[in-house]
DNA sequence: TTCTCCCGCCATCTC
DNA sequence: GAGATGGCGGGAGAA
């Protein structure tokens, strides 16, 4: 299987530099469609990056986000075990009961109302606690934004405003068994690019890299082709109206794919309160361990705004059935 | 000007 | 000691 792609040149022979194409949402798309595809347990990270046309740096910025949700554990050195979508649940039940010991139970209950929305700064703000200053804030927030590319392309968050500031806020849409990895075909027309996406431009010096590729064009074998930059100018939005706009149909698609053996929306709503029942089951059985303290208070967090969530659809489902 | 986030340096860790 | 890992912040693109 190979991957490596070229880059999409002008007519002058200049290459286009791809901020999009770069960002590590796409690259956690592209990860998580060549190791979900079936077969492969075992991840190498110089495989990977190779794979993928990145730097072994970018992977490792990928792999430790998914390693924080259960997709991905580490086996050794420069190794990986891919565990899979399946193991979300039980890794996000896992956060949540690590974020009950912790402090963040006491901001989810004062924050109940908009418990499920918050901005990259209070974020920063929580996580850094009191007597933090300026430059450790833009530090923790850029961090952030890596963690909220991955999630994003994984459909765990959105991006959206904050209904006070309308500052850019993120809302946790949570595991639901049908996110996999955005796809271009999710996003509406822009009107101005999307958290993780960009627009081409000329920049001869960030050419060393390329993860341009298009995972349709043979599917079977998953060898990725070019795609053009400028087919995926218009992937863009924000303040989407629901979850699951749709896209331009020029656009090349990333996905979608939904994971091995998850159920469907039309099935979840049946299905809340038992699910609940069954994380809180796994729960109590495992309890993973994670290492990174910032994705696990964060989780801690959003987990909890996930659970809410479910309650609040879970009490609708039963005022609906009442009348 | 602010938001966004890619990029790669370099300190620390692991083998 | 060498290679692996990942924290960190510069700086550039876009709104």
């Amino acid at each position: 299987m190979s991957s490596f792609v070229s880059r999409e040149s002008d007519p002058n022979g200049r290459q286009f530099y791809c901020r999009k194409e770069k960002s590590l949402g796409v690259l956690c798309t592209n990860f998580l469609r060549l190791y979900d595809s079936g077969g492969v347990d075992s991840i190498g990270l110089d495989d990977a990056a190779a794979r993928l046309g990145v730097e072994r740096r970018r992977i490792y910025d990928v792999v430790n986000i998914l390693e924080s949700v259960g997709v991905v554990a580490r086996k050794q050195k420069n190794r990986y075990l891919w565990k899979g979508f399946e193991a979300i649940p039980r890794a996000l039940e896992g956060l949540k009961e690590e974020g009950f010991r912790k402090n963040f139970s006491a901001f989810a209950s004062c924050n109940s109302a908009k418990v499920d929305m918050i901005t990259l700064d209070n974020a920063a703000a929580l996580l850094l606690g009191d007597g933090h200053n300026s430059t450790a804030m833009r530090t923790k927030v850029r961090r952030l934004y890596d963690i909220a590319n991955v999630f994003s392309s994984m459909n765990l968050i959105e991006k959206t405003h904050h209904p006070d500031s309308r500052k850019p806020a993120f809302r946790w849409l949570g595991w639901r068994g049908n996110n996999g990895p955005v796809t271009s075909l999710d996003l509406k027309q822009p009107n101005k690019r999307i958290f993780g996406t960009d627009i081409s431009n000329y920049n001869m010096k960030r050419n060393k890299g390329d993860s341009s590729i298009d995972w349709n064009s043979n599917q079977k074998e998953n060898v990725p082709v070019i795609i053009r930059c400028k087919d995926l100018e218009n992937d863009c939005n924000e303040n989407k109206p629901d979850q699951h706009t749709k896209h331009s149909s020029k656009c090349v698609e990333f996905g979608p794919f939904t994971p091995v053996g998850v159920q469907t929306v039309s099935d979840s709503k049946n299905k809340i309160v038992s699910r609940i029942q069954d994380l809180e089951r796994l729960a109590f059985t495992y309890h993973p361990q994670y290492n990174n303290q910032v994705l696990s208070d964060l989780f801690g967090h959003y987990v909890e705004a996930w659970k809410s969530w479910y309650v609040e659809v879970a009490m609708k489902e039963k005022t609906q059935k009442r009348s």
